[in-house]
DNA sequence: TTTTTTTCTTTACGCGCGTTAAAAATAATA
DNA sequence: TATTATTTTTAACGCGCGTAAAGAAAAAAA
């Protein structure tokens, strides 16, 4: 590797013993020049250190190789983990991946969305805040850059929509906990920031309601996404006055559990479905630590694999074929039933 | 807002009333040009929704407003914390902060590094992986990009470190374990990724040799990140053979506790300092669910807000005098202990 | 009001690369 | 070998903006 610095493409150019705009092709895709000047290019590239100038690069194409990637929260290892799959795959594609944070912050998702805007994404994977997302937003943004819409479904945002089966997801674990044992309360937020929580409650209404049993909700006041602190909170309260009318809890999400889990222990509860045992707990969504819990949290999990392949796949799609989907796809993916220990 | 979709400065310059040199100026500094300029610059803003080209910007300045952030493992609710902070405190300057994460790969650091490069960031903020880092690629990489490394000590790389006091952290915990009952045993990995773990092994040792104490190693064999998952099957056969010379272990770190406390758990040993309780569990690094395990977790926390401000500090004053620093200044954070119920 | 200082306008070049059109070279086919 | 199809070269323009120099205009100082 010689240490002379190429200035641009030009030089690079001159030293490979080929014209710039051929080497400018062969940048765009390799394949497409002949072998034997792929070859005199590659010589050259393992002799000298170049590489494109990618700000010139993206200035002068319509749409770069960039692919944005939104999500509400990345504190919560939930996103954490699911960005981390879609980046891989992404970088797989020969896409760059640009990951960006909400941080739970409606402004901040908005001047996230005008950042991205501005470097002129091939595409973007937007999980939105939800409920505190500003639709209007949202929405302009859609309709300037292909976008796929993940985990919160914000109606009619973005050209497809790859989520969780809430419904049957609920359904599975209600009859689980029904067939084992007593029939569950809900343990949620009244406001919950993302609008799954709704699609459960519903379920579980619904569920309750068909299968003759009387439904409980306990609603945590909470506002945010500090929610093992909130559920910590009112799973306290919950207990010590005696609020919960059955011994089976199904909560909304694992943070949740893990505060109401973390209550439990606290004030001396035995949670779990062994004998000895006071209280099930359930949680929803096989949070990365639900398997650390005290006892292990049952619970049930996304398919994290298929959300992210398949929302990755959508959007590679959606680039190769240069045009908008003309209907809005909707994919939910279903939940599987992990039981561990504490229900 | 009128739709008008301005092109790029020229028309917005017209529009404007101000000539595009100056329009220009603006941009850079709004402070820059005189009351009545800016006046009509922003009165045509209003109207027109109009921002420069990211990528000619870019292009055409030395250094860009990028700031680059690498982490090492960023599912690992301790560097989203840590990133989280850090990305608040880079935008509130002014810059726009690129997020990156390692994901425990030594490949993708180095091709981290090399993304950063290619756009041209102001400066970096680098947390490595630590031993299984490419130590000459980060080298490189410094020597060009201004850089200044946290949490791991990579010695010579960057202009500054900003990192955690294990020692006088560490010495903190045994201090309080010891006096409130027996000397700990240390739990850790035999061959950490994070050279973290080796200063507070040494620490420990060190500590316990000058108290009189004979220190006792327990060291998992796994290697990654998974450190849960480690320390849950060390902690199983640790206390399954009654390894343990007493009744008190202080884990290397809190996701190693977490693992111990989910094993504990299992195996029906209380933990805690309260009576009725066999065994006492410290962990270290105030993870941000440290505080919802069962019992809640006595650790040593790391000074979050210091150690982003801190970092971002220093960068500032790295762009704004536009010099490397000729000594490389160490910054130690010391660590505050947090009394929770596992000891 | 005149002089000096500061700021702005005009004009023009450069950044590094995408891209196009016409001419030249190479490869494939007859 | 001659013909045709494909690829490469040459030459040149454009992208949108930073920036520099010289002159004009505005503000501040005398």
């Amino acid at each position: 590797m010689s240490d002379s610095k190429i200035r641009n493409m030009e030089e690079f150019a001159a030293l490979s013993g080929v014209s710039r705009p051929t080497v400018s092709k062969y940048f765009n895709d390799p394949e497409s020049v002949r072998a034997s000047i792929r070859t005199k290019i590659e010589a050259a590239l393992e002799h000298h250190d170049y590489r494109p100038n990618i700000f010139a690069v993206n200035q002068n194409r319509k749409l770069t190789k960039n692919i944005g990637i939104i999500v509400p929260y990345l504190a919560d290892p939930f996103f954490a983990e699911i960005a981390r799959r879609i980046e891989t795959l992404v970088i797989a594609e020969g896409f760059r991946p640009i990951l960006l944070s909400s941080h739970g912050d409606t402004n901040l998702e908005v001047s996230n969305l005008e950042a991205l805007r501005q470097i002129k994404p091939a595409a973007v994977l937007l999980a939105p805040l939800g409920r505190t997302s500003d639709r209007q937003a949202i929405m302009d943004f859609c309709d300037n850059v292909p976008t796929v819409n993940f985990d919160s479904n914000i109606e009619g945002a973005g050209e497809a929509f790859i989520g969780h089966n809430n419904v049957q997801a609920t359904d599975v674990m209600i009859e689980y906990l029904t067939r084992t044992g007593e029939p569950p309360v809900f343990f949620e937020m009244r406001t919950p920031p993302n609008p799954n929580a709704i699609k459960r409650r519903n379920a579980y209404l619904a569920a309750m309601e068909r299968l003759g049993h009387t439904p409980q909700l306990i609603q945590a006041e909470g506002e945010g996404w500090n929610l093992e602190e909130i559920g910590y909170e009112t799973a306290k309260r919950a207990i010590t006055n005696k609020e919960l009318s059955t011994n089976t809890v199904f909560c909304s999400n694992d943070r949740l559990a893990i505060g109401f889990l973390s209550a439990a222990y606290e004030l001396g509860v035995k949670v779990g479905h062994a004998e000895g045992c006071s209280l099930r707990v359930a949680g929803h969504d096989n949070h990365p630590f639900s398997r650390y819990t005290c006892p292990t949290l049952t619970t049930i999990s996304h398919n994290y694999d298929l959300i992210a392949t398949r929302s990755v796949e959508i959007v590679m799609s959606m680039i190769e074929s240069e045009q908008r989907l003309e209907e809005r796809p909707t994919t939910l993916l279903d939940g599987e039933l992990i039981m561990r220990a504490s229900a």
